[in-house]
RNA sequence: GCUCCCAUCGUCUAGGGGUCUAGGACACAGGAUUUUCAAUCCUGCAACACGAGUUCAAAUCUCGUUGGGAGCGCCA
């Protein structure tokens, strides 16, 4: 059996998005469960649009998924290299080819303008055809080529499409699918300024890389009737396709920037983890027979086949997305999110946020906080609150939970009262502290919340947090005490204030 | 407009002629637990786009309709 060879070729003319990365991830995961390679080619053949930056963010993008290229930019085969198409073209590859399908017949020099080109256009519209060019420039003498060079016109080269008959297209996940090839115009394969077009640029590149499979979104897969025409034309073999449904937006059209985030790097930031979001990409398009919701990396490879790869689109689903990346980082170790978290500040720049914070009370604080993280992002505003000399209190929570007027009076009792308690408990552990509470609102005949959402909040300056008293011994108890008597001071010693 | 693709709960999907009163997951609602918010567990809500045909039998096969998507560039 040959060796699988797959490859994702995006074109640098923006970050890397939701969609390229399915495809990018289905292609990745296909040569990893085929034991094959898993190539990565830059289509920098727009000169326009294509920009070095945007080449370095997809680059890091596909390292920070671990979408880890066997060959590619920094990782060239000399058989196979170079792996960006412009470096490629400078190499005349192109126009070998190219110069070999006219010499044979099967493409010739196209002298007309845009502007003639467009007039063509719009009358076959007004036919009611497909848009196409008609081949005015097909048969052309040699003369007539002679003057029209002599003239100084600029000339592309286009591909003879058959006039009649029909492409066949055999799809791994759509089957046989067929083109009339009278509706396909001849489409130009090599531009005025030397360089080729994607439809042709493809066909060589898959060709001289031993490309095996085509795996791509079905955007592509109207062009894939003029991509066999040239493979047939040049006598090669033409590799198999697989054409995945697209991603779309909670609208139903295709993936874009009102959808929200569509950058692969605006998730980093975000906080959610590399695994998640391959995992979720992995449910797009693809199942396995029991619908299993959560795998790991292994599991994927393990696992995945273009058979279950459905051909209907799928619209993406943040809030699913959400879930599993909470759902993955709930399954990991303190000590794993705590690194995973140092990472993520390292990545978005955010290191001083933590700055003067005491590492191992964080990562206390963070396993008190363990099931509640769904986003790394999230961290810094769950644990923020034991690291503050002045705690920061919540004016909705102090005045429902501290200055509620019913209840001011028994809470400031409470509040002193515990001080009073607290100040002499040797045993600071969680559940000494819950008896000592628990202790003081049965002598006092209050109910327990009465006094522990006061000392939450006096405590946190805020209604929600961790177990209120793994949270109060995490603090300590001068640091408990601390923050008690400035909250009573603060909200009770001043009746003038808050009546 | 033309060509191609697609069609099961709101969303991702399982199912591929009888085992389907259609299964799982997210979301949503209710409950349990709890000092809060979560997490967790339980329960519930909710779908075969429509119409013909084939067949003893159709979510499943065929055709049509409707709806959605993509492509129709010297973009990729």
């Amino acid at each position: 059996m040959k060796e699988v060879r797959v490859r994702f070729a995006p074109s640098p003319t923006g970050d890397l998005h939701i969609g390229g990365v399915r495809t990018a991830l289905f292609n990745w995961l296909y040569a990893k469960n085929k034991n094959g390679k898993f190539i990565l080619r830059i289509e920098n053949t727009d000169e326009v649009r294509s920009t070095e930056t945007s080449t370095r963010v997809i680059l890091d993008a596909m390292k920070w998924l671990e979408l880890n290229w066997d060959e590619g930019p920094d990782k060239e085969l000399p058989k196979y290299a170079p792996y960006y198409q412009m470096k490629r073209k400078e190499l005349g590859i192109y126009k070998k080819y190219s110069n070999e399908l006219v010499a044979k017949g099967f493409a010739y020099p196209c002298y007309c303008t845009h502007g003639e080109v467009d007039k063509l256009r719009k009358e076959a519209h007004a036919n009611k055809f497909s848009p196409k060019y008609n081949g005015r420039c097909r048969n052309l003498t040699s003369e007539q080529r002679l003057q029209k060079k002599k003239e100084g016109k600029k000339l592309v080269v286009r591909f003879k499409m058959p006039k009649s008959g029909i492409t066949i297209l055999n799809d791994l996940v759509r089957g046989k699918v067929e083109f009339d090839n009278f509706l396909l115009d001849d489409f130009i394969i090599m531009k005025a300024n030397g360089v080729p077009t994607y439809n042709f640029a493809c066909v060589i590149d898959d060709y001289l890389m031993d490309i095996t499979h085509v795996l791509r979104g079905d955007d592509h897969i109207s062009n894939t009737p003029r991509q066999i025409q040239i493979y047939n034309a040049l006598g090669w073999k033409v590799p198999e396709f697989a054409h995945m449904a697209m991603i779309l937006g909670a609208d139903g059209t295709r993936l874009s920037k009102r959808h929200g985030h569509i950058s692969v790097l605006e998730y980093m930031k975000e906080g959610y983890l590399q695994e998640a979001l391959i995992n979720y990409l992995a449910l797009l398009g693809w199942s396995t027979e029991d619908s299993q919701q959560m795998f790991n990396i292994e599991e994927l490879i393990k696992k995945f086949s273009i058979e279950r790869c459905v051909a209907s689109p799928s619209i993406f689903d943040p809030g699913k997305l959400l879930w599993l990346n909470g759902k993955k980082i709930r399954s990991k170790t303190v000590g794993q999110i705590y690194e995973l978290f140092i990472e993520w500040l390292k990545y978005t720049n955010n290191e001083k946020i933590i700055e003067s914070w005491d590492r191992e009370l964080l990562k206390k604080a963070i396993a008190l906080e363990h099931d509640k993280i769904k986003l790394l992002k999230d961290i810094p505003l769950l644990v923020d609150f034991f690291f503050v000399k002045d705690v920061d209190y919540n004016d909705d929570a102090v005045k429902k939970t501290l200055l509620s007027e019913k209840s001011k009076n028994t809470i400031k009792f409470v509040l002193i009262a515990s001080v009073d308690r607290l100040k002499n408990q040797q045993d600071f552990s969680s559940v000494a502290l819950e008896k000592c509470i628990r202790d003081l609102t049965a002598e006092k005949g209050i109910k327990t919340w009465q006094v522990f959402h006061p000392i939450r909040v006096a405590v946190s300056g805020r209604t929600q947090g961790p177990s209120l008293f793994h949270m109060m011994e995490l603090m300590g108890k001068d640091e408990v005490v601390r923050r008690l008597n400035v909250a009573v001071s603060k909200f009770f010693n001043f009746g003038g204030k808050n009546v």
